[in-house]
This record gives structure tokens, sequence and C-alpha cells, in this order.
RNA sequence: GCCGCCAUCGUCUAACGGUUAGGACGCCAGAUUCUCAAUCUGGUAAUCGGGGUUCGAUUCCCCGUGGCGGUACCA
């Protein structure tokens, strides 16, 4: 068997998004799951749309999320170059081929003459008007200067057949193919000519890439054929798709993928979750890890039609793989995105203890931002807070005093539970406690806030003294 | 206009002719409970329409409808 190598061939004309990784993993993927090669190639044969470093921002955006190419501009390799603004002269030689088989003809039709025809034509097709041109007579016109492109000569009146791995054999009229140009006047190919090339040259078994371009798909079958080439196996991907349905865009409201990294994602929450809306293995099974995806990968299983973007269940998915996270890591992953804690120059065993209570209740790391600054500044209490409201004021601050008493002798103060047992202990002490009377406004106390981590929990985090502290300053609040 | 593709809960999807149409997200309710989360349990909700084929269609065929894409010297 071929060894498997598929490619990601974008054009650098913008960053790079979650739609767009989809199509890159699934290349990946079925690359990797075959012990095959992944390329990058740049397809930058459109000088006017060119954009000054979308390359390294795609490159960080793969560098984050552990996408590694065996070959391509940064990696080479042994089909260098991998960038197509520097393969010129390797397509010129092709388009001869062609005109030279009688496959291609060079048209000298003004761009402005073209857009007149169709503008009249019902069918929006080209005349096909330099179709009939003497071969020796155009040459001699373009080596005397005058400006031309190549086009393709497809056959009227047949049949092409595309066999897709993922929408089956696609069939076309040749009658409505048009005459693709396939040299630009500037001496570029078009998209159509430099794929088919470099795809054969750099021995791509399999063509994956967004089903948009299933419609053209024929005439890149034409000129495997013209050049009488072995046809890789094409596997279109179905896009990702906006609320509104169309094709998730910089324009739809799509982030740049660097930009998930810094809101606070984590990089196999990503992956995860844009690789399972599309395909699945048929199990059931919601959550993957690389390598399980790569060992139940299976092109016969990727969707048809396109998927909604849904951030719900993405944060859904953010959410897991947070949760497999150590206080350690998720701190070093904060710290790495950049924090609004920074400049409070606490110790990183506080700033565990912190994440560590607050980890429940956040989405992305970044919404350690948000989090309580009740760990950081004395709260302001209002009285009437400070009694839970099924109980007395009586009643809560026997409670405080008790608590504020017993708080200096409790040894256990390890883990938030040993705080627990200790409130635990202050409730059963007392005939007429409930939990409320005592969790509730110890919790008010330390925090100032409606809502918060457990009482026992901050009192982890502020330690013995600032917890008394507070749970004092309570008390003579209330008294 | 012409060409092509697609169509199951709101969303992501499973069911390769026979299921009470399954799972997940979300949402709702309950449990837990000192608040907010988290967690657990339960619930809500779908085969685009019409014809065929078949003992039987989500599934196969045809026709509609709808959505998307292509129709560039853009990719």
């Amino acid at each position: 068997m071929k060894k498997v190598r598929a490619r990601f061939a974008p054009s650098p004309t913008g960053n790079l998004h979650i739609g767009n990784l989809r199509s890159v993993l699934y290349g990946y993927l079925l690359a990797k799951s075959k012990q095959g090669d992944f390329i990058l190639r740049i397809e930058d044969t459109d000088q006017t749309r060119y954009v000054e470093g979308s390359i390294d921002m795609m490159l960080e955006g793969f560098d984050w999320l552990g996408v590694r190419f065996d070959e391509g501009p940064r990696e080479g390799g042994e089909f260098s170059p991998y960038i197509q603004s520097e393969r010129l002269e390797i397509y010129k030689k092709y388009a001869d081929e062609l005109i030279n088989k009688g496959w291609a003809y060079y048209c000298f039709c003004s761009q402005d003459e073209l857009k007149e025809e169709r503008i009249k034509g019902d069918q929006l097709m080209y005349s096909g008007k330099c179709r009939a041109l003497d071969v020796e007579e155009s040459k001699k016109r373009v080596t005397n200067g005058e400006k031309a492109v190549i086009r393709l000569k497809v056959p009227k009146g047949r049949e092409v057949v595309v066999n897709d791995v993922v929408y089956g054999d696609v069939k076309f009229d040749t009658n409505f193919i048009d005459d693709q140009v396939l040299m630009k006047s500037d001496g570029f190919p078009t998209y159509h000519l430099a794929v088919v090339v470099d795809d054969h040259l750099m021995e791509i078994s399999h063509v994956t890439r967004s089903n948009e371009w299933l419609p053209s798909s024929g005439k890149h079958v034409l000129l495997y054929e013209a050049f009488g080439w072995e046809l890789p196996t094409f596997v279109h991907l179905s896009p990702v798709l906006a609320d509104d349905g169309k094709k998730l865009s910089k324009r739809k409201g799509a982030l740049p993928l660097i930009e998930y990294k810094k809101l606070g994602y984590l990089p196999q929450a990503v992956i995860n979750y844009i690789v399972l809306t599309g395909w699945n293995a048929g199990d059931n099974v919601e959550v993957m890890s690389w390598e399980e995806m790569l060992d139940k990968f299976d092109v016969s299983r990727l969707q048809k039609k396109g998927s909604t973007y849904n951030v719900e269940k993405l944060n859904w998915y953010n959410k897991i793989y947070l949760s497999n996270l150590s206080a350690d890591e998720l701190l070093s992953r904060y710290l790495e995105i950049g924090s609004n804690w920074n400049v409070l120059n606490l110790d990183k065993e506080h700033l565990k203890k912190i994440i560590e209570v607050e980890r429940s209740r956040i989405i992305t790391i970044k919404d350690l931002d948000e989090m309580g600054k009740y760990y950081f500044e004395e709260p302001e209490l209002e009285v009437e807070k400070i009694v839970f409201k099924k109980s007395t004021k009586e009643i809560t601050l026997d409670a405080l005093h008790l608590v504020l008493k017993g708080i200096d002798n409790w040894e256990k103060w390890d883990k938030p539970e040993d705080l627990f047992e200790f409130l635990k202990s202050i409730v059963n002490g007392n005939d007429h406690f409930s939990n409320g009377d005592v969790f509730w406004p110890v919790r008010y106390a330390l925090s100032g806030a409606d809502q918060s981590p457990s009482p026992n929990e901050l009192m982890w985090v502020l330690g013995r003294e600032k917890s008394g502290m507070r749970i004092k300053q309570a008390i003579e609040l209330l008294s």
C-alpha cells in the first residue's frame, strides 16, 4: 500500500479559526492514524490577497494545539519548496505540457471582454472564442509580449466522475464545466492547476479539503487525466457553520484560533469538541483523547452535512478537561495567559488554594480573573446580611463567638474538609444550632458576598489569623 | 438562471429495512444544601412534505420544499 500523505494547504489570507481547524484535524487524523505524513503547503498564488503574518499566526495556533507537520515551509522536506509562489517555473512547465498535448490553449480575451460576455449571455461560461486559435501562432504572440492566460480545453459531451470518500460518486457533465483558467497572465497558476500539480508531485495520497471545492473537483479529475496521473483519494469535508447557517468565517464571529488560548480554553477541549462535531466512532463516546481518536478514526464516518458551531458544548468540554488538571497546572496555565492577579504578588501556595476552591465555578481558565476579590481585600459587610434568613441575631452572635473562640484551638487545617469538621462540631455542640445558623454568618463574615465558596473553604484559603479577624469584625458590627 | 451537495430533538449526533427513534450539550424539575457552583436523579424535545418499492421505511427510488456551495486571470 502506498504511504498515506495528507496535507493542509491554506492560502495566507488571514488567520485560522475553529472552522478551518476541523478540516486540518481530519486531515491530520487521517494521516496519523495510518502512520502517514502530514504536510503544510502554502497556496499563495493570489498576490492581491496576501496578508502579512498570517502564516506565523497559523503556526502559533498549531503549536498551541500540538499539530505537527512532517513537511512544510518551516520543517522543510524532500519536496521543497512548500510555498507555491516559489514554484512558479514548475507550474509553467506543466501548463506548457498541456498546451503541447492539446489539453490547453492560450486565451487572449481581456477581462473586460469576458465581463461583457457574461452580462450578455444566458449561460455564464466562457464562449471558447480562443479555443480554435492556432497553437504556433499563439505561442508567437505570447513571445512577442502579448498578455494571455492558459485555459483548460474541457472535452465536451462527457461525464466526469469524482469518487469522493465522503460524498460518494459525484458526476459532472463536461458541457457545464468551464474552460478553466490554469495560468494567469501574471505568470501565477490558478488554484486548480497548482493544487493538482503539487498534490501529484508531493505524492499526496488523500486530498482533504472543504467541500466548497466539490463542484470544481471535476476539473481536477480532468487535469489528472490530461497529465496521465493516478488520481488521489478525494475527501471533501463539510464546513462548520455560524448560527445563520452560513459557513463560519472571520466576519461571522469566528475567533482566530489563538484567541481560544487567551480566553483560557484548553487545546484538548477545543480539539475534542470540534472533531466530535462532524465525526464520531458510532459508540456514543463523546470525550476522547487524541490517542483514542487516532485509534478510532475512520473517514467513512465523516458527516456530510455542515455543523453549527456551539460554544455551550465547547464550554462543557473545557470544564471536563479542566477538571483533570491539578491546581498546579491550572495555575501555571493561568499565569501563562496573563493574569489579573500577577500584580498582587501573592505566593503560589496561596493562589493554588484559591484555585482549588474556585475551580468548580469556572468555565475557562481566564474566568479566574473574575473570582472573589474577598481573597485579596477586606470585605465590606452589610449588617442585616450577617444573620441567616432562618436565624436570629442572638443565635448568630452566639455562633460567631463560639467559632471565634474555637478557631485558635482547632488543629487540623490541612484541607477544607478539616474546617468543615470544625464548623460542624460547633453546630453539633449546641442543641439550638442548625447548619445555617453557623455556616451562613461565617461564610458571609469571611466573604461579604451573597455568593461564594463554603465558609470552611474560605477559612482554609484565608488562614487562621485572617479568618478570626473577619469573624471578629462581623461580631462587632452586629453587636 | 445553470451546476452540485445536504436534510433525525433548539444544537452536536446514533440507529448501514424491523428500536418504546438511542446518546450528548442546553433547558426544566427534584435530590443534596449555609449561598453560588459542583455532583446525582428524572423530565422536555426530532425523522422537511408528497408519492412510490416493501409484509415493514429515519434508512432505498422519484418529485417537491428548504438550506448551503459553485458558477472569477480568489482560494
